[in-house]
DNA sequence: CGTCAGCTTGAAGGTGCTCAATAACCGTGG
DNA sequence: CCACGGTTATTGAGCACCTTCAAGCTGACG
């Protein structure tokens, strides 16, 4: 099967062909869609040679407040969560990926939040020092990094709003809808079906809430039949419209 | 005089002489904190040609949320209040800017947000074609803007942490902190004076309070001894470590 | 069938909000 | 100089929403 011509995502870099490639990279999920899609041929062989893919299960810690971490990675499957924690032990989730993410902070040595498995999770990860020479090197992949923070700086603001001025009710009807436009990026159509990435403690952390009113407002939700929810993480929203109307903050749209 | 050989600040950059400079950076503020330090000489002057110099004054609008912007700009003097509204009109502050900082969100036609000037406010405005232009081109310059993203994402998210885990008290004394550290970025000493760039309501929206809250929070802190705030603006911090540890947030330090 | 983690539900209490009145500040003009 | 209006900030009383604490429920897994 010749996969050059038929997989259509190896259109977009013809350039490059695919044994070339080390065999680590071929079939990787991160290859086009992640930073990976901006490297030469010759650099992905040579990052390569440095790159372990690992799972994570769900909860484990990947990295700590405050450490120097030695390796970025690329998010390949499930979902990470960044939180950051007061002295006494309150906690905020300050943001969430999702693949093909990037994970690390390019020109610090330490992330200055916690980096937590949500869910079970797969990482391609790689040194700093390599990755941060090409950077120097590669106007394109430093574009690629720039537009993931321009983005993750856009998600903040908007959750900024959320965790400042939103009631308990819209800040659930948030996360929700959050989760299904990024559970499925690609999807169009109105009516959505998803498993919730998180436990509700990690909701509660996310939309600065306690545990108990997270499911007390599911509860509510669930019963004007907005969603549908079973098993306690599988989803299904009928129609997206009504719940994104819950949750309008725009003046303009 | 001889300002090229008198002036310090001139030293960092030998390879341009003033005298190739357009006349209105030569005095910049920005000329070399800001973005404008890693344009050449030629860059300059062309953008300069399309350049202009603004006074904006206190709670004037500049750009709404969901404007398509045609213009970035340099902050001279002053400090810029980003912020987000519900539709029924709850308003939260997402950002606050400060010169020599670059105004724009690059690679996107709007802002999610409005821009509004907190206090008088000096800027440099300029085209975003020719700066985009000059973006695709120059890595430096892009990497300048990557860099500034990256610290508003820092912000962003310590900020979070604050909107949704901290109380009012911890609030109020967190924005004190943030505002020591930002009006004198310099200054070293655990003794600070300044003035506070926002009047109350917006302490309250960057806060996630009400103003009643803000004055409540800010009477009970002045009766600690920790500050000393009269004429409702003007703050003294005797020790400014006594403040942050009222908002100690990291388990290492 | 018992245990344990995760989730839900209930009752009571507190933090911050709403509504309302008072006070300080400031530029303008008599 | 003080009087004046408008804006901004402070203070007070009552209340609402979310939290806290506690108990019960559900499903997975031995």
């Amino acid at each position: 099967m010749d996969v050059v011509n038929l997989n259509p995502e190896t259109r977009e870099r013809l350039d490059i062909h695919n044994s070339e490639l080390p065999i680590l990279c071929q079939a990787c999920e991160a290859r086009h869609k992640g930073i990976c899609g901006v490297l030469t041929a010759e650099q992905l062989v040579r990052l390569s040679k440095h790159t372990t893919k690992h799972m994570i299960g769900a909860e484990q810690q990947i990295a700590f407040q405050g450490e120097t971490v030695a390796r970025y990675a690329n998010i390949l499957r499930g979902v990470v969560k960044l939180s950051k924690s007061t002295a006494d032990g309150r906690q905020q989730i300050v943001g969430l990926q999702f693949a093909p993410d990037f994970m690390g902070r390019p020109f610090s040595k330490e992330n200055d939040f916690a980096v937590e498995a949500a869910t079970d999770v797969k990482i391609c990860s790689f040194p700093r020092a390599i990755l941060d020479e090409f950077i120097s090197r590669a106007p394109d992949l430093e574009h690629r990094l720039h537009l993931q923070a321009l983005r993750e700086l856009d998600e903040s603001r908007e959750w900024m709003l959320t965790l400042g001025r939103k009631t308990a009710a819209e800040r659930v009807a948030s996360f929700l809808y959050f989760i299904a436009v990024h559970a499925d990026p690609e999807a169009t159509s109105n009516e959505r079906k998803f498993e919730i990435p998180l436990k509700r403690s990690d909701i509660a952390d996310f939309l600065g809430l306690t545990i108990e009113t997270v499911s007390r407002q599911i509860t509510k939700l669930r019963q004007t039949g907005i969603v549908h929810i079973s098993n306690n993480r599988t989803v299904e929203i009928p129609d997206l419209i009504k719940l994104r109307a819950m949750i309008e903050v725009n003046f303009l749209d």
